[in-house]
DNA sequence: CGTGAGTTTGACCATATGGTCAAATCAAGA
DNA sequence: TCTTGATTTGACCATATGGTCAAACTCACG
């Protein structure tokens, strides 16, 4: 393995592609279902050589989960207590759908992931997560006792924004096989809107 | 492999084990991380013997699914066109609900296999699935020519009604690790009828 | 250049896994 | 009870897979 020092510029720019071949093997087959020659080809190396930057097949799964989770999760860091609860709460719904368009492969990540009962992330859940959650569903109840947003289950609420737009990345091939050649998200995007603006009017 | 005659009692009772066992494990691993071993240990027979009822693991994953599949697709069959609009939706969803308490194996079972680009389902989606969605939201359309609903797309208000149901079943790990002790489907029962009611309120 | 650290790889290993087979055991009807 | 087909299994096989290692090769820098 390389030396913990500072990282050359090889060593970077390997691990940087070792990690982009995993997300798309991994977010494609699962942990179990992906091999680490798999990863090495799709990422130009030799096994040998794969595994001189990363100590497992674990490693790297572990380096991905770890390094998408902040990405993953800041649109929801983001929603703003001092904002326009409405324009907060669609604004927030509108960055999460823009993520399923353009990383599906880290929804379908984390999506094997939990399918399987988070075997590898259970604990990032129920502390970061569950923080984060806890943090952002009392700006939501307190937007809803101020009478400026629906009063709703303020969890419930955040798990149908997840389920709503994940479902478009994380199920692609299903919402393709029945609506053909029509872009999914065309059509996505203002039915999602128009559902929690109903939803959300006081 | 048994012979094709009538199934004895003995291989009535063998296949059933076998496939409640292969159930639970490829829901819990996919079919890449569950092993005939596993679903034979589960199933309490010895490897060779499970391969005696069944030719192959794959063999096991396409009964299960094909078996599964009209199960799966039941409630969406029963949206009665003759119904009252509201009322048979809102029916749906129940039920949809109903069954991701109560057959959260079988969601994770469609899941792990759609997440992956569904390689061993495809022609059942872009086939029976197909046709009993386009005839269903056939149905939906003529609803709101009529004004019985609120105009939206009909294919995204059922994408809408999968994952916001199947999302306590499939993620389920997720969803209790944010809401504790409470019970999911306390909560996201009356969320989604809420929900449902306002969005399709015309 | 020369040299030592950083990088790459062919060959190899242990284990896991899907599947086979012949022999042994069991069950039910004549 | 006897016989025949159904059922069960221990032993085995070929392949796939995660991971190791020593030797070879590159590269940056004095």
């Amino acid at each position: 393995m390389p030396k913990d020092r500072a990282p050359t510029r090889i060593q970077k720019k390997n691990r940087a592609t070792i990690l982009n071949a995993a997300l798309n093997v991994f977010s494609a087959h699962g942990f179990r279902g992906a091999t680490v020659d798999q990863i090495a080809t799709e990422a130009g190396l030799s096994k040998p050589n794969l595994l001189y930057y990363f100590p497992s097949k674990e490693a790297i799964h572990t380096a991905l989960l770890s390094g998408l989770l902040e990405t993953w999760l800041a649109p929801l860091h983001d929603l703003d207590e001092d904002g326009e609860p409405m324009e907060e709460i669609l604004s927030y719904i509108h960055r999460k759908l823009q993520m399923s368009r353009e990383l599906p492969r880290e929804s379908r990540l984390f999506a094997n992931e939990l399918v399987q009962g988070a075997p590898r992330i259970h604990d990032a859940l129920s502390n970061d997560l569950k923080a984060l959650v806890d943090e952002k569903t009392t700006v939501l109840t307190g937007w809803m006792d101020q009478g400026k947003i629906a009063r709703l289950h303020p969890y419930h609420l955040i798990f149908s924004i997840w389920a709503l737009t994940q479902h478009y990345a994380d199920f692609d091939v299903q919402v393709r096989a029945i609506l053909g050649e029509e872009d999914p998200f065309e059509g996505a995007e203002p039915f999602i809107d128009t559902l929690y603006r109903k939803l959300l009017s006081p």
